[in-house]
RNA sequence: GGGCGCGUAGCUCAGCUGGUAGAGCAUGCGGCUUACAUCCGCAGGGUCGCGGGUUCGAGUCCUGCCGCGCCCA
């Protein structure tokens, strides 16, 4: 951060001159850690810890942004805040990534080095990369309180998820099983039903003839897998199906197997799909199993883990699936078997993360009863104690958890937290956190642990309290959870919100949070979803370093509204407007601190004289606050950095500042000490607004605006020495005056100076050429005579004279009309009469819409009396206004008209 | 098949409980006006996807269609 005099700022702001050292001074004062204030209220938050292996892209941006944001703005006012960063050990992401990396180096399996050695290899990756996203986040300006930082592969965060098991499982809610599972044959593990896809893919169905034993025909089945009729041990269908009620309890013979199976019947078979007869394989099909089971068959496995034929398919032994699948094909055309084939659209499970197609089969796993705890989150959810935003997703989230399946918790793999499960030689089963050493049942000493490890969402599942110190009593988990706030993507509402809360109930016995926020899914310019190991995301450190990260974060903001189901980020153009908007207020800021400096700056103590535009400033600014504090209570972040633009620019800086200019040069001590309050207090205020959305360059500026505020600035700005000694750490703006008939007072002023400005444009004069204006209106003059100074400075005038009513003109003018005052300027100082004729009629012609407009509402009876009375009467008064307009300017042209 | 979201100016998007359509970028004209040319002033540009309906009045509510996308089965 620079330190120099507040005059010496530069021409332009350069965001990466003081980005890295505002962080850096932000960090070293601790400014990111909670308030030890006993009796501030807390708000905390525990991000959605990212995939340690991955890196942030552009869309991670608006997530944590919003965290951040909010943090800000919370810690401003008066909350003690707690942003709890960290990151997740991502099992399957880790494997593919290590896996890939010992491929390059000659390892074609994980199997080949074994688990220690590869565990080393992915610590070592861990280790490389969980650095770099802590840095994005820096680069973001995100404020997170990295002395808490957590992993969830941290010794005090396993011994959390153990505990965690270890109790779960002492309730009964987890158990060992056997049933068909999602297998990957590339991750070589099992996953979860959510972490797989359906994709549409058409493929050759087969309809193959089984013939019965008894010589007496056969049945007709249909696949698309010929190769696992291997494991076919029945041929089911409908129980209420007149095609087939003589034949259930026949057998058939198989063809590929020459076994005999029996014909079964079954509720679920659909008699209107293909044959209406199907095979039944309870081992490498969903369906099938549950068949399976429910009528006691055998369910012979008949792939490997490696997908290939297992030894009891006999010469298809050690085959691919497809390899098989064209020889069973042809064996079965040979026999004479192949009724026809024929195009089929269906579904094909795909693993998430690899996108290799899943294989159904039966497996032995660690499986986890959900219903019973799904109830009271869904109860949670039901009662408003659980908020979603926006609240659609409370119907997608209680629709999945109503129809909640068992979840297998195991993986096959090696990196994460080892299933705290213990066998000893006679196979009694011990669950314990610390590692068992003989068997509490037998006492053998010959003790072997679950090879396998849990799901990482297992182990996410507790993130928002087993980070505050669960299953110890801290005096964080105590003083922080519940937390205040979550938000994710809606694509790990299922993975990871439903669990955290079932979980959070289950364990703390309160909801982990009030509020989730589904933020967006950030789509690249393609309209694809970014992702970086698709190759489709945006490094946001791109941004930073092009941008800055105070223009990083406004476009991500400002791309679209964040309430959407997407946005598309397309190019770099809102990030390019985050910059402009940045050098705006560094540039106002720069003039503001330059006035104050100025040597007439020692013109002693004055006493406050609020002039009409600074009332209107004060006013504006009382209005923008309350509504970007509505729109951060209720999430609406957008809405509340867009009137923040309009503020700082349309206001403040196009209309308050160029006001200053006039006050700032009267040779009334006490005008200019009062605008230099005010323009003080009033950047003050909007920076400390700002500062959540844009946190460095609101800094950068209000380090130097607090060296030395003028007399009087601080009790406008409601702040007093000393002052705080980082924004940061500022209060949060108050309440502040709002004055209605202050606000429309100089809306007719500007409107004044806009029809002045309108003229010259629409008469080609040069923006140098000072002109004399006569002002005139009906009602008070005194707002005008009040504002003489500033309407002569915006307008270019030289000269303004002002009158109550309009009179008749001695020469040829040019006429405009802004409300109820009437503009005129000589002709003379305008090009020509021509020009100044067809204006008019361009004037009269819209007016003349208005009124013709008015005109018709009002004409309509039901209008007038049905429709509020405010709105009747601004019709009224809209009409009338035309009126009078149209009935001027035509009787100005008219005397126009005769020296054309 | 069920659910959800989107379709507004050339482009990207705002438009809360219904009351004369807005921004940024792009375009045209004029300007280095001592904070800013990353700027200033002025201007042009929209049958708010299409058809019905409710209403004095619909971009905004209801309904049916069309197109795009997401989720679930």
């Amino acid at each position: 951060m620079t330190t120099q005099s507040p005059a010496s700022l530069p021409k332009t702001y350069d965001p990466h001159a003081v980005e890295a050292s505002i962080y850096e001074m932000w960090e070293r004062n601790g400014y990111f850690q909670p308030s030890e204030d006993p009796e501030a209220a807390p708000f905390s938050i525990t991000i959605p810890p990212p995939n340690v292996t991955g890196e942030l892209h552009y869309g991670h941006a608006l997530t944590y942004s919003i965290e951040d944001v909010l943090g800000r703005y919370k810690r401003m006012a008066g909350f003690s805040t707690l942003i709890l960063p960290g990151t997740d050990h991502a099992s399957i992401a880790v494997h593919a990534k290590v896996e890939a990396l010992l491929a390059s180096e000659g390892v074609r399996r994980r199997f080949e080095i074994g688990p220690e050695r590869f565990l080393e290899r992915a610590w070592a990756w861990k280790e490389r990369y969980a650095g770099f996203i802590s840095h994005q986040f820096r680069a973001l300006g995100e404020g997170y309180d990295w002395s808490r930082e957590r992993f969830t592969m941290d010794p005090a965060y396993v011994r959390s998820v153990l505990t965690m098991f270890v109790q779960l499982y002492d309730e009964g809610y987890i158990y060992r099983g056997s049933r068909v599972i999602n297998w990957c044959p590339d991750c070589q593990t099992g996953v979860s039903d959510i972490e797989v896809r359906q994709e549409q893919r058409t493929d050759p169905l087969y309809v193959v003839r089984l013939p019965f034993v008894d010589g007496s025909g056969g049945i007709e089945v249909a696949t698309v897998r010929p190769e696992t009729m291997f494991g076919d041990v029945a041929v089911a269908v409908h129980p209420e199906d007149e095609r087939y009620r003589r034949v259930v309890g026949q057998m058939v013979r198989h063809p590929l197997t020459n076994e005999e199976i029996p014909v079964i019947s079954d509720s679920f078979v659909d008699p209107t799909f293909g044959t209406g007869a199907v095979k039944i394989t309870p081992a490498h099909d969903y369906a099938d199993f549950e068949v399976g089971e429910r009528h006691g068959l055998p369910m012979p496995v008949v792939i490997t883990p490696g997908a290939t034929m297992s030894a009891s398919t006999g010469e298809y032994a050690g085959l691919s699936a497809t390899e098989a699948r064209e020889q069973a094909v042809a064996e079965l055309t040979q026999g004479g078997y192949l009724v026809r084939q024929e195009p089929l659209e269906h579904s094909v499970p795909l693993c998430d993360r690899s996108g290799t197609v899943i294989e159904p089969m039966l497996s032995e796993q660690w499986f986890m009863r959900m219903d019973e705890l799904a109830r009271p989150a869904i109860k949670a959810v039901r009662d408003g104690r659980v908020r979603f935003v926006p609240d659609r997703w409370a119907r997608v989230y209680l629709d999945w958890m109503e129809n909640i399946r068992p979840w297998n918790i195991s993986r096959q793999l090696w990196w994460g937290h080892r299933i705290p499960i213990y066998y000893c030689r006679d196979d009694h089963v011990t669950a314990s956190v610390e590692p068992v050493k003989s068997c509490p049942k037998c006492g053998s000493t010959e003790i072997v642990q679950d090879p396998d490890v849990l799901d990482t969402w297992f182990s996410s599942a507790i993130w928002p309290f087993a980070t505050l110190g669960w299953p110890d009593e801290t005096a964080d988990l105590r003083r922080f959870y519940p937390t205040s706030f979550m938000n994710t993507s809606s694509q790990i509402l299922y993975l990871w919100i439903a669990r955290m809360i079932m979980m959070g109930i289950h364990f703390m016995g309160e909801v982990p949070f009030p509020v989730v926020l589904i933020n967006p899914t950030i789509l690249n310019e393609k309209g694809q979803r970014m992702s970086k190991s698709l190759g489709t995301g945006i490094d946001p450190l791109e941004i930073v370093g092009q941008y800055g990260a105070d223009a990083a974060r406004f476009g991500v903001f400002t791309a679209g509204s964040i309430i959407q189901q997407e946005i598309r980020i397309s190019g770099y153009e809102r990030a390019d407007e985050g910059r402009k908007f940045a050098n705006k207020v560094w540039n106002v800021s720069r003039f503001l601190l330059q006035s104050l400096s100025s040597a007439a700056s020692e013109a002693g103590e004055q006493p406050l004289s609020l002039s009409l535009p600074d009332r209107w400033i004060l006013s504006r600014l009382s209005i923008v606050r309350d509504q970007v504090t509505a729109d951060m209570e209720s999430f609406d972040l957008t809405s509340g950095l867009r009137k923040l633009y309009d503020f700082f620019w349309s206001e403040f800086a196009d209309w308050y500042v160029e006001f200053s200019k006039t006050e700032l040069r009267s040779d009334q001590p006490a005008e200019v000490s009062t605008a230099r309050a005010v323009l003080w207090s009033v950047l003050d205020r909007a920076l400390r607004l700002l500062h959540p959305y844009m946190p460095f360059i609101t800094e950068e500026i209000w380090q130097r605006l607090r060296l030395d505020p003028p007399s009087h600035a601080l009790e406008l700005s409601e702040l007093s020495q000393p002052l705080p000694p980082s924004i940061m750490v500022a209060p949060w703006p108050g309440e502040g005056p709002r004055d209605e008939t202050v606000e429309d007072s100089m809306g007719r002023v500007m409107e004044v100076v806009r029809a002045i400005r309108n003229l010259r444009a629409e008469h080609g004069v040069k923006p140098q050429a000072r002109l004399t204006a006569e002002l005139s209106t009906s009602s008070s003059e005194s707002r005008l005579t009040q504002t003489a100074g500033v309407i002569r400075d915006l307008a270019g005038l030289s000269n303004l004279t002002i009158s109550k009513i309009p009179g008749e003109s001695s020469e040829d003018v040019a006429e405009a009309i802004a409300g109820d005052v009437t503009v005129r300027i000589p002709l003379s100082q305008l090009t020509d009469v021509g020009e100044e004729i067809a204006r008019m009629s361009r004037e009269i012609d819209a007016a003349e819409g208005a009124a013709a407009r008015a005109e018709q509402l009002l004409g309509n009876p039901s209008f007038v009396e049905r429709a509020p009375a405010h709105v009747v009467d601004a019709e009224r008064q809209r009409l009338e206004r035309s009126r009078t307009t149209i009935e001027q300017l035509r009787r100005h042209m008219e005397r126009l008209r005769p020296e054309t």
